[in-house]
DNA sequence: ATGTGC
């Protein structure tokens, strides 16, 4: 390991990186800007690191804008690795005077649901195929029936869950018959931020704000790449208290949702790529990173706007996943509670001490917190406490992160066997088989390191362990 | 991340 490790920082000096560790956390900067902040990265020796996420790392640290506002710091999830717009999965990053679009990128507020449901899972398997065929149908097949009036979709644009749901009891339509309205009220509290950001439908696509009756195709389905839906058992409880102030026992059957503004979320993110490049000051070098910050107060607070309005539609999509997975529990088994434990964003920005704090694949995990911290598939995921790290801004990984490429694991010639796939005694629904390969337990980390490492460093707590029973991906 | 694509 060490030499591997010392082959690693000679590597990433030769590019022009200043690179420290002492076993437990990198701290990265430019070697030709020593007044940016260094980047910090939880990391345990044992889990492999990505040149290329260092280089990212640090280039976001050195960070300027012409006219004003700082990068005060930046730091990365031991589940961090590189993404393609210049920002690693996994950094969080912290600013004032100005925010930086791309450090949350077009998938604005994916997150994690989790609920817990009153019924055995011997029970559930015992009815898995007809519980398969609906879900198909609901996710993948279009039977589900999500049609908005175009008054609950500029409220729900403009003023989250709440605002939704205002308008939905008052006019219900479409999906608010498949919802439980009450459950649904009583439940917005467990949602992170009360499911609410301020939000402005101008930002959205025209097709969502039309005026009579919106039908938004990509409203509750789940999304390609990393998300999912998936049942679990509860297998092990650590904090007793905690988990039964959340509704949590062991032994029950769980749902967990990894999903986010799909459509809406690439529509705000692409419009403000493009928004950054054309604010930049006339005449200023654009930065080697490619990665563009706004300054300007006006464009800050508008692009803080256009954010929000995706993060809202991404909190309904997650309900709404939720609401299908639980109809069809009813459906099927008769009056199971199926009540929310909690819902988190993992890649927005949000006000933090003055400034702003944009995660990018990285849960908040502030003090009491619920965090929620899926393994990949086939593998156990994590609901623990946040314990408000202050050095880790307050931030916990959103996974296991991945290790390899979807196209290394695609790659003709490669060892495709389920066994090394990872994939055997996996139930992963998918319509493609390549969905399957590309996301296999083989290209992520383990989960456990990761997990480990940010308990350790006092980052977070283990409240409760879910093992998967049955994956759906898209 | 995205009705994608080394």
């Amino acid at each position: 390991m060490q030499p591997k490790l010392n082959r690693l920082l000679r590597a990433l000096a030769r590019e022009g990186l200043e690179v420290t560790y002492d076993g437990r956390l990198y701290s990265v900067r430019l070697q030709a800007d020593a007044n940016a902040p260094p980047a910090e990265v939880l990391l345990p020796p044992d889990l492999p690191v990505e040149g290329k996420a260092f280089q990212q790392l640090a280039h976001l640290a050195a960070l300027r804008h012409p006219s004003g506002g700082e990068v005060l710091r930046v730091r990365a999830t031991p589940d961090f690795h590189p993404g393609d717009s210049g920002v690693a999965i996994g950094s969080v990053l912290h600013t004032r005077g100005l925010v930086v679009p791309g450090a949350v990128g077009t998938d604005i507020n994916c997150g994690m649901r989790l609920h817990v449901a009153d019924l055995s899972v011997d029970d559930f398997l015992a009815r898995r195929d007809a519980f398969v065929e609906r879900m198909k149908g609901h996710y993948f097949f279009g039977t589900r029936d999500v049609a908005m009036s175009s008054r609950a979709s500029t409220a729900l644009l403009r003023d989250g869950i709440p605002g939704w749901l205002l308008e939905t009891l008052d006019a219900p339509l479409g999906c608010a018959r498949a919802a439980d309205l009450k459950q649904l009220d009583a439940e917005v509290e467990r949602i992170h931020l009360g499911g609410v950001l301020r939000g402005n439908p101008d930002w959205a696509p025209e097709a969502l704000t039309r005026e009579g009756v919106v039908r938004d195709a990509g409203l509750a389905t789940i999304g390609g790449g990393n998300h999912f839906v998936e049942v679990q058992r509860v297998e092990a409880v650590e904090d007793r208290a905690r988990a039964w102030a959340w509704g949590v026992r062991e032994g029950q059957l769980a749902f967990m949702i990894h999903s986010g503004s799909r459509d809406v979320g690439k529509h705000v993110g692409v419009a403000w790529k493009d928004r950054a490049r054309k604010a930049w000051p006339q005449g200023a070098p654009f930065p080697d990173s490619g990665i563009l910050p706004l300054a300007d107060e006006t464009l800050v607070s508008q692009y803080l706007e256009a954010e929000a309005t995706a993060a809202n539609y991404a909190f309904l999509n997650r309900l709404l996943l939720a609401e299908l997975l639980r109809q069809t529990l009813r459906e099927l088994f008769g009056d199971v509670e199926a009540p929310l434990v909690y819902d988190v964003p993992h890649n927005i920005t949000l006000p933090h001490e003055g400034g702003f704090l944009a995660r990018k694949g990285a849960c908040p995990a502030a003090a009491e917190q619920p965090v929620i911290i899926p393994g990949s598939m086939g593998a156990t995921s994590f609901l623990m406490v946040g314990c408000g790290d202050a050095r880790a801004l307050e931030s916990a990984s959103h996974g296991a992160g991945r290790a390899r490429s979807r196209f290394s694991l695609a790659r003709a010639g490669a060892d495709q066997s389920e066994a090394a796939l990872g994939l055997k005694g996996v139930d992963c629904i998918s319509l493609r088989e390549e969905r399957r390969v590309e996301e296999a337990p083989a290209a992520y980390k383990p989960i456990r390191p990761v997990v480990d490492s940010q308990v350790e460093a006092g980052i977070v707590r283990e409240v409760a362990r879910l093992s998967p029973l049955l994956t759906f991906k898209a």
